[in-house]
DNA sequence: TTGTAAGCGTTATCAG
DNA sequence: CTGATAACGCTTACAA
């Protein structure tokens, strides 16, 4: 590896004159910008990035912290921010939290001493706390930190009415649901949809909620303790598709046809839920262009302080596929 | 953030000392040790890591290329490799290439500038004189690059006999086989797995292999054909379990029963095929384990160079579920 | 328009 | 056992 006195030597000038024409910037004479970047060219000289982050303590990395990115939904959000990361010269580093407090901080931890400049966090478990003297911008994805942390989410609570209130039009009189666990604020807002619309429903009992943890099992555990209690339930609310392919398969182990005695819906539109029979009817999210926009607002946090930036939330539509049908009466 | 030179000036020793403690290198004092540690507590003193890289060349990072961590067999071989280097206090890199040789090449300069400490490739497209020189170890996952480099991968071939052998064993008469693309290595195994078994039978045409791209649509077109083409196919063995759901899918379409008139066998064991009705049959690959060792590996070579780090192999297992079914006869 | 030199925060060498 | 000091490779005043 050549460095930066190399081509001074090679092209005669100063190492301060290379460095101003790989920056373009500063007064360099064209015909010995010529000459340095010829020297460049024949020694295939690249910067070393390291020395330059020394000198101004940037990395030009940013990072991405999931709980786990095996759930089929992180995945695409991760795509799309590395991608945007990619497009704006960062370099892309993924951490998998699995939910786990201490792992987010020692991975805050040795980011920061790696002079990272900025992050972008899904997590339920990290304090609001613990993030407030950090001097490098954070954003939330897909669930929020703090009111005051800039977040890139979904309306999950119209989401969620939007699926229950499908529910009730194709003639679901009793409508169960499966929330996410009760710390996640998206799970909490889909549980707040949900009881917008069947509140004042007279057959609705706490039995009529069963909380899982976003799998498969959970959702197939929590579906078969809500058919056993209300075996009248003709209609199920997943807080997310893979809870929902939970549901499905307990349905099948209870011997309950889906859709024509029950309708099952989800929520994300992950890939899960296109490879059942039947394929699950379920809300979309904009899953690549969240990811998109947090890396955006992010990229434009660090590379222009106070410029002012707005959270964002996305709208959600309904995909009816198999999963669901008008009930027969 | 405070600088040793803060915690030699509060500890009042030079900072050639504090770089001891810190190191736990050289002798010291232990009461001077004592005054450091506590100077260091109280400032929080976190050494910075950029410095650190900046003089000794080495980042504490590696990286993992994938073609895309949105097929789902990706995602756990990364988490794999995610742990390991976390354990042994290295950073992690995911990019996706989207077998863009382009992207790859861009990924090596750009994270070589960042003086990345070495490399796992999943690739099919880069080429073995393109790393040959690069001075940092590498080491080859799932795919072979060359035969010179070191590699994880399992025994593909074995693994494609099982499952043609096993389709054979329960009656299967026309085995169709629907093999991924030609320059994957993995692939290529495969096929020639399928061919070892039924090489030999007089029904066998170059019509009863169809490529497909490892992916769900791609499995359903090659299906489509493989199965206008040879009515008579009882069995598909396809390449990856992304294709096999695809055969899933085509089946439904054309009214053919699985597993009653067709059997299904897929290769990987992800998710996928755990959620289709019927569930898939396939050949399991330790796909955790393969990033763990592939990571260790890698790991072993930065740290003790010419250790004689050697290839691995390991062995697959054919996993039984719904879409394979001995035939009446 | 160009060059000199200080400094970014560490580590390691070499005296003492 | 401890302290100066010269690197590591780059950028940016400041001078010329």
């Amino acid at each position: 590896m050549s460095t930066i006195r190399d081509v001074a030597k090679l092209a005669n000038v100063s190492v301060a004159t290379v460095s101003r024409v790989i920056n373009a910037n500063g007064y360099v004479n064209e015909n010995t910008k010529q000459k340095v970047e010829e020297a460049i060219k024949q020694l295939n000289y690249r910067p070393n990035d390291v020395a330059r982050s020394l000198f101004n303590g940037r990395s030009k990395m940013i990072a991405l912290f999931v709980p786990d990115i095996q759930n089929p939904f992180f995945p695409e959000l991760a795509r799309a921010v590395e991608d945007m990361a990619n497009s704006r010269g960062y370099t892309f580093i993924l951490c998998n939290t699995d939910n786990n407090n201490q792992k987010e901080i020692d991975y805050l931890q040795a980011l920061l001493q790696k002079s990272i400049d900025g992050f972008i966090f899904v997590s339920s478990t990290i304090k609001a706390e613990q993030i407030e003297n950090i001097n490098v911008p954070i954003v939330a994805m897909d669930r929020k930190i703090s009111p005051e942390l800039v977040s890139v989410t979904v309306d999950n609570r119209d989401g969620a009415r939007q699926a229950v209130e499908y529910l009730q039009s194709i003639g679901c009189k009793r409508i169960g649901h499966i929330c996410g666990p009760e710390n996640v604020s998206s799970s909490r807002n889909r549980l707040q949809g949900y009881l917008d619309v069947v509140k004042k429903e007279d057959w609705l009992t706490s039995d009529f909620v069963q909380v899982g943890d976003h799998s498969i099992q959970g959702g197939l555990v929590a579906a078969m303790e809500l058919l056993q209690k209300n075996p009248d339930i003709d209609g199920i609310f997943a807080a997310n598709d893979l809870m929902a392919v939970g549901v499905l398969k307990a349905a099948e182990q209870l011997g309950i046809r889906v859709p024509e005695q029950l309708s099952v819906i989800g929520f994300d539109n992950t890939e899960p839920g296109k490879v059942t029979t039947p394929q699950l009817t379920t809300i979309n999210q904009p899953i690549y262009d969240i990811g998109k926009r947090a890396a955006e607002l992010l990229i434009q946090q660090i590379e222009t302080p106070d410029s002012g930036i707005e959270s964002v939330i996305y709208n959600v539509e309904l995909i009816v596929r198999g999963s669901t049908k008008p009930l027969q009466s």
